[in-house]
Formats: C-alpha cells, sequence, structure tokens
DNA sequence: CTTGACCCTGACGCGGCGTCAGGCTGTGCA
DNA sequence: TGCACAGCCTGACGCCGCGTCAGGGTCAAG
C-alpha cells in the first residue's frame, strides 16, 4: 500500500507517516523503484499499536520502545489496562461535573479545592504514561487502584493522617538515635508495612523491602521524607529492610 | 493566591500559568507592589474551566473565545456533552481491545480494518473539539430542547408509544427478514425520520444517516435496539442509511 | 543580616506535526 | 502519443504549548 491509502485507512496525515519514518518510528518494509513507499500488513499492525499508545499520551520515542520490548499479547493487556484507567478517570470527570451541576441547582458553590480535586497531583495528559512506566503490571497498583477509587473523602483525611502520625513517630525514633535495624526501628516499620496492606494493597515484605529501596532511589520519596527529617529517608529505608529480613525468618 | 500556591492546588507548572497570563488566556486580577501575580478565587475559577477545556483536547486559543462566550450553566452542559463523548469512545476503544484479546484467544486474527474501524476520518486528539463543532451547538439540538420543553405529560406518553409501536414493527420486519437496504425498510426508516422531525427537530436526511451510524456505533442506543430484537441496531442503521441515500437521490 | 524558598522577565529549545515549495511519477483519455 | 492531473518525493520553515536555563529581585524565619 502507498502512503496515502495508509493514511487514509488509519485516520492520520501523510506528512505523519512521513515524520513517523523520518525518525524510525514505523518505516515502511520496501520502495518501489521509483521510490514510493510500500507499506506491508506488518506495517499496518506496527502502526495500529502506534496510534493506540500514541493516543494514550506516550511519547514516540516511548511508543518505539514499548513496541519493541513487548509481544502482541502483552500490548493489549497493558493497553486495555491503561484505557480502563482512562475510563475511570473520565467517569471520575463526568462526575465531577455532575456534582458541580447539582450543587448549582441547589444554589451552593463549591471550593476551589474540590473543584481541583480532580487534577491535583496529575499532569493528566501524561498521567497514564508515567504511572505506567513506575508501576506497569503489578498486582500491587491494581488493587491500589481498585480500593482507593471507593475512599471518601473522610477516609482520605483518615489515611493521611494516620500516615502523618507514624511519620512523626519516626522522625522521633531518628532524632533519638534509633538506629535502623534495631527492633524499635523495626516495630515502626513493620507498622508502616501493615498501614499500606489495609489502606492499599498487600504488601509482603518483600514487595515492602522493595518499597524501601525505592525511598533513597527515587528523590520524589526521599523528598517528602527528607522534609521531615533530615537523614529520615534512609532510616525509614534501612528500618524497612531489616524489617523484611526479619519477617522472612 | 501567588502562582505557585496556584499551580500547586490545579496541579499546573508555574510556567504554564505564566503561560496562559502571557498569551492574555488567563491574567491574574491584581499583582503584589512587586510584582507577584496574585490570582483571585475568580481567576481559579476561570483557570478550571481552561484546564478542562484543555483537557478535552482544545487548542488554547479556543478555549478562551468558548469561555468567553458562554455563562456558567452553558459551561457545565458542554463539558457534560463533551465528557460523555469521551466516555463513550473510551469505552469503544477498550472493547475494540477485548474484541482483539478474543479473536486473538480463538485463533483468528482481525483484518486491517476492523482494527483501524475506531480511529478511521476522526482526529483522536481533537475527537471531542471536533464533535463539539459538529454537533454541540447545532440548531437541531437547541430545537429540540426548546419544543420538548413544552411537551406535557401526555405528549411524552403519545410520543414513546408511537416510537415503541414503529419500533416494534422495524422488529418484526427483521424477524420476517427483510433485508435493511430495501424499500419497505426504508419506508419504516423514513416514517422514523417524520417521526423526528414532528416531536423533535427538523432531521434532512443527511442528519439521519449521521444518526444511523451513531444507532451502531453509542452502545447506548445500541442496547436500547438490541433488547427488542437480537440485529436490530444494525438493521435500524442500515436501513435509515439506505432511506437517506435514496432520499437524497 | 543572612539564608533559602519563591517570584520576576527574557530567551532558547523541543516534540509533533502542518504547510508550502519545487520536482518526479503514474494513469486515464483525447 | 501526449498531456493533464492526482499522487509521491525530499527539504525547509513555522506553530503550539510549554520545559528549562539565566540573571536578578523579594520575603519570612532565624
Amino acid at each position: 500500500m502507498n502512503v496515502g491509502e495508509v493514511a487514509a485507512l488509519a485516520g492520520v496525515t501523510v506528512r505523519t507517516l512521513h515524520h513517523y519514518d523520518r525518525i524510525g518510528l514505523l518505516s515502511p518494509s520496501g520502495r518501489s523503484t521509483s521510490g514510493y513507499r510500500q507499506y506491508s500488513p506488518a506495517d499496518l499492525d506496527r502502526l495500529h499499536q502506534v496510534l493506540v499508545y500514541r493516543e494514550l499520551g506516550f511519547p514516540l520515542e516511548e511508543v518505539a520502545t514499548l513496541i519493541e520490548a513487548s509481544d502482541p499479547a502483552e500490548h493489549l493487556r497493558r493497553q486495555h489496562r491503561l484505557l480502563r484507567d482512562r475510563l475511570e478517570r473520565t467517569r471520575a470527570m463526568v462526575a465531577a461535573v455532575e456534582k458541580e451541576m447539582e450543587a448549582r441547582a441547589m444554589g451552593i458553590s463549591l471550593s476551589p479545592e474540590e473543584r481541583f480535586e480532580i487534577f491535583g497531583e496529575h499532569d493528566p495528559e501524561r498521567y497514564e504514561a508515567e504511572v505506567e512506566e513506575r508501576w506497569g503490571d503489578t498486582e500491587a497498583y491494581a488493587q491500589s487502584r481498585r480500593r482507593t477509587a471507593a475512599y471518601t473523602k473522610e477516609d482520605w483525611v483518615r489515611i493521611t493522617a494516620e500516615g502523618e502520625d507514624l511519620m512523626q513517630r519516626m522522625a522521633t525514633a531518628l532524632r533519638a538515635g534509633v538506629a535502623p535495624d534495631t527492633a524499635p526501628a523495626m516495630d515502626l516499620a513493620e507498622e508502616h508495612r501493615q498501614q499500606i496492606g489495609r489502606d492499599f494493597y498487600d504488601c509482603p515484605p518483600e514487595l515492602h523491602a522493595a518499597l524501601g529501596r525505592m525511598y533513597v532511589e527515587d528523590e520524589r520519596f526521599t523528598a517528602t521524607y527528607e522534609a521531615v527529617a533530615p537523614g529520615l529517608a534512609q532510616w525509614v529505608s534501612t528500618a524497612v529492610q531489616a524489617n523484611a529480613a526479619r519477617q522472612e525468618a
């Protein structure tokens, strides 16, 4: 097939196909003697993948690695997951608009916080892409999404308060000179693990240890802990890993 | 509020707010003596509108005219409509992926046309914006709203009874093996078109054809028809489009 | 009075194409 | 057989919506 036909079929412009060729995202498998691009069925398959991932907000470069790195079944699973995430998010936005309509009908008006709730802390366009990269396929992630979807505002207040409280007690222990690989520190870590299990997802020691490592590797987490007390990220990380080792034994 | 606070609340970057100020999309209503941007609650309202329309794929320039040109109630209605369109589109994509999964599981593979169906002829990113342009403030929609607003309970009883009756006759035709692109089927379709014209809004063949397409694309409509008789949605859709072609000739 | 977080205004860059320009190719029909 | 006209090619420039420095003021806490 020639570019024009492919473009018409897929609902993109010729220029787009040129672009994908140029950047090596999708190069037609052949050329006619006169230099016309010739697309094979396999090329169409690939184009289809590209378009799905593109619509989901992935930058083209990343689309390339995604496509290169996994088999068809994996694509379908991933796309399914991402699409359902988007579905949920859109549902939430619809609900938000309906809530506001109702509020207006009753003459009350929502606070800015309530209105931005749906946007808060997410980059909406790149949202799916970023989450996907970090957490991908884990069951824990799916579970967390399922559970948190049902949480009310009060649930969130309670949960964040509990988290805050535990973090403060950890900071106190750190300042008191408690070593992170001793029993009291490990107890706090264990409490942390159980909190996660209650509020978000099943968190066996092994997973918890991985989380602990992340606390020092991912600067966003590091920043959160360091903001409470200097050295806390490292302290918590060590305590969590020590506790995981203890639990497994 | 200062930029940083607004940015954090709304989940955007400070740079974005600078940008919106520069292009006049959202200029803070005041400045401190030292030149700091000061955002008022009204500014937050506006920002919220901007973000919703942006997420729906409108270019910023158009967002400005949209916001300028309509009152809050209208925004809510429009956003609601656009979001539900997106919801449906996402549902369709989920369904498409599921269809492909099933096909794979059964060892068959879909044709390129089937796979691109969902993309066909739409620029996915700008989809909502496009729909809005096409259908959004159409006369048909406005007319329907005006007319139905005046209907009494008895009007509704009559109208739904008429609709029911026609649907049943269509189902009968379907079960009798009448092909949807033959004259009897087209006559029923034409009756349908005239019913719409009487009860809701002027419905020239072209618009009716678009409606027909929707009967198979929009699962809410599909479900309504399929509940009466399996295959009816597709049958009606085809009949309506065939009739439209006949009328135009 | 300093320090560190926060704010300002340029200015440049980038991703993902849209949109010419200038020229070759392929084909229906006169 | 020639030509008109659609379709393809390769540059090259432009635009939108910001991200990301750079260079420099501001404000609150200690």
